[in-house]
DNA sequence: ACGATTTTGGAGCGAACGCTACAAAATATC
DNA sequence: GATATTTTGTAGCGTTCGCTCCAAAATCGT
């Protein structure tokens, strides 16, 4: 019963991303969402409902084909400190390669909508939380595996990198530099390397 | 010649920071900021320019009052370990304080203006390099005066600090926890303690 | 085929946006 | 005190904002 959608609802949410992403959530108009989402302003209202849910459907759609694809393909390896290396790498790389400097939309938003708007703020931290909790499993799962210092605080080392990951969004958007965005991560990732005989601080493999 | 204006010049600009500050940029509009200025929409355009004239000036205050302040402070009391630690402590503390989570007014910039406006993305950096370079500083004063490790990487070491409170400034805004902040500042700050003897691997003062 | 239901395009709502025009008010120079 | 110059308040410019209304179009169950 009903006319049937003719937009394709996949990339409709792809353009809505697209948007947010490129240009945050203030200075996105609903007409820019429309016509990049490829649909009219009636068809926006009629099946997202309006600017703000359209932002938190477009908000998970990123967190689950950018951010828990990229947790699932370097956790599936099973090398744990690789894992965390890998991402950190993964990280570093497409911010040097994103030219428009579209940064990532969890922390753009993070300090953007999030602080104004309670529920938005909830749903970021748990993303984010999601973020750390890779951390911690891998710094956990390294320890286990004898690849990582026996001591090793995973909690507290989980939260330092993901501050040191949401660090390195942020200077990628002002100074996209191989050699500053490195030297930011190098010693968070020096932290899971076993310790070494003599009292050398920054052991690199 | 001519009349002389009436209103407070420095009072103004501090109303237009705090506008920029807490609400950002594209969503302050200039009716919030001249009756945050206690001025008139005519006399805004008059001594200002504009909106985004206004904001720069806004973010060179800021920068004055607070970033310059603080280094200054901080660095004043010849102490250079202490001066980066009290530094990343205030950090905290007032992130804790901070209710409405304004956060900080060049971080928020580095990504809601910056990535969009070339002109004020360098202005950004320039104010992010001053904090890059008093950490840098600092740790040569440490290395010299032997209270920190003699090969420490006093370039790289200060883009890690300078990451890590991007880091706390982007986490504190969506989730004002000491224990989580705390946890983020600690691996950094104990690269700047001297090496103990036997192999701890996160060895506290 | 028909009625019920949903989607679509277009027009347009009231409000707010950044900014400007203009004349009155206030000062310095002469 | 007359004149030139600057600031101030008010009004309003044209545009865009998020959103809604409505009739035509398209599909279902019957």
């Amino acid at each position: 019963m009903g006319r049937l959608r003719e937009f394709d609802e996949a990339k409709a949410i792809d353009g809505a991303v697209d948007c947010f992403w490129s240009r945050g959530y203030e200075a996105t108009s609903v007409r820019d969402l429309a016509e990049h989402m490829g649909i009219g302003g009636a068809s926006l209202y009629n099946a997202y409902g309006g600017k703000r849910a359209l932002f938190v459907t477009a908000l998970a759609r990123y967190a689950e084909r950018s951010m828990r694809e990229r947790i699932a393909r370097h956790e599936g390896n099973g090398q744990p400190k690789e894992a965390i290396r890998a991402f950190f790498a993964e990280i570093i790389e497409r911010s040097l390669a994103d030219r428009d400097r579209k940064g990532c939309l969890l922390v753009n938003s993070a300090l953007d909508v999030a602080p104004h708007d309670a529920e938005i703020g909830k749903v970021v931290a748990g993303y984010l939380e999601e973020i750390r909790a890779f951390f911690q499993r891998n710094i956990e799962a390294g320890r286990r595996a004898g690849q990582m210092p026996r001591n090793l605080d995973a909690a507290g080392v989980s939260a330092h990198l993901l501050g040191v990951l949401m660090g390195i969004r942020v200077l990628a958007r002002t100074r996209p530099d191989r050699a500053l965005l490195e030297s930011v991560a190098r010693p968070a990732l020096d932290l899971l390397d076993m310790p070494v005989k003599p009292r050398a601080r920054r052991a690199r493999s």
